[in-house]
DNA sequence: ACAATAGTGTCTGTGAGACAATATTAG
DNA sequence: CTAATATTGTCTCACAGACACTATTGT
């Protein structure tokens, strides 16, 4: 270390989350409107403070996720993301923020947070194409949740984190393809869910769809690593299809 | 956020690096002895405190990989792993840790750092098996950056970042099978690590071994993540070979 | 009946792993 | 020559993807 005369400099902490949902077959991130300076009234990922008492990291962001989501941390997939320190990131001065990632099954309606002037979801393409301008380098920390979700779908049950308690096989399949951004085939992912042991588990009776006839239910398993891991398709494959 | 009358409380930063390197075809990671109160004498990952002038968090892992191992750190593989904010990790107070992860080359000697007591390499073995203490919760965090580094070598081109300039295809094999843990057959590791377009590419001449045919030289290519994957081998299918 | 979706069966090419065979050096 | 390691060749089995086919509902 340093001889002790030296004084390291005290920094703030923030903790920010990136929760993702999916809504109407597409990935959609909470944000909320700043009702502060900076970036007063722009948009930007839910989070604040690190509080003083012995509070750590992760317990921070669950307070973070009931607060500004009204979610509950427990039940719920929250996992670190990274952290962000450029020194100019934030003009108030030396702030760094640890990120975490939160998965969400499909919510009812446009959560109310307590703390921010408006929260709602919006999609995910639109902030990663730069349509929908973040506050501080909460685009990059978008990209990089979003990123880590598609990783994780192939090698954990991460999947049945964005479905309810019950769910179709389709419902599941939706899931990848939203985040994926791919097309599957429906025969084949059927197949190849069901033969990962521990992923998904009967639910014994049926439900039906809107049309056609209806899907057994399932539920997730004790499994959170995948045994093989589903792989998405690699795009250069496609090409050589001509 | 919060109301303005609220000051945020603010906290220290360290920096703390796992690096790693192959020596004897077995894992080490780099550690000092503590010069200073707390964990005084023990042994602990090189890290320091965040510097007060506009220094990023990378910046800063990179200074003290020069200023503790002698390490270019625009040479090397540099990563961040994780971010360890438990409230009484540290006795001198709020203390957050922020990791990184850097992959070295076998080395010739123990380093000799400038800052700490002593400096050297240990097997991540004795590490990880708590035959070695290690200060803070720095024991947890060699465990995340070692399975960090495993899984990363099935998907990207780290494993070359552990050899020099120039490699044969059985001192990478000997990568593969030290961070894994596994025995692979070097006939079909030889074909496969081939197949990957831009993982690694010839250098030319050639080199003797102790014993036996010389093996072709190579070097690292341009690709940094592979198509197809190195996949490790399922402990479970081991199982069933009966 | 038809449309629509769920679920099953079958074929085929590719690729991973087992392992035989050949090449090239030192001693 | 033999020992040791490098490199190439070949076989086989499993599996992923394409896709025909059957099942079960609503209208």
């Amino acid at each position: 270390m340093v001889d002790e005369s030296w004084s390291p400099p005290e920094v703030l902490v923030t903790v920010d989350l990136v929760i993702l949902t999916l809504r109407e077959a597409s990935l959609h991130v909470l944000l909320v409107e700043r009702g502060v300076e900076p970036y007063l009234g722009e948009r930007a990922l839910p989070g604040g403070f690190l509080n003083n008492a012995g509070e750590g990291i992760a317990e921070a962001a669950a307070r973070e996720l009931r607060e500004e989501a009204d979610l509950d941390g427990a039940q719920l997939h929250l996992e670190q993301l990274g952290t962000y320190g450029k020194p100019a990131r934030d003009p108030r001065g030396r702030v760094i923020s640890v990120a975490y990632l939160a998965i969400a099954p499909g919510l009812p309606e446009p959560v109310a947070g307590t703390d921010a002037a408006g929260a709602g979801w919006e999609p995910v393409e639109d902030v990663l194409a730069g349509r929908l301008g973040l506050a501080f380098d909460h685009r990059q920390i978008v990209a990089d949740g979003v990123e880590r979700a598609r990783g994780k779908l192939e090698h954990t049950a991460l999947a049945t984190a964005f479905c309810g308690a019950t769910f179709t096989i389709a419902e599941l399949q939706q899931v990848y393809e939203a985040v994926w951004g791919v097309e599957l085939d429906p025969r084949n992912f059927y197949r190849k869910v069901q033969k990962v042991p521990g992923f998904i588990e009967s639910a014994g009776d049926e439900r039906k769809a809107t049309k056609g006839r209806p899907a057994r239910l399932f539920r997730a398993g004790a499994t959170t690593v995948l045994h093989p891991p589903l792989v998405r398709p690699d795009p250069a494959t496609e090409e050589e299809r001509q």
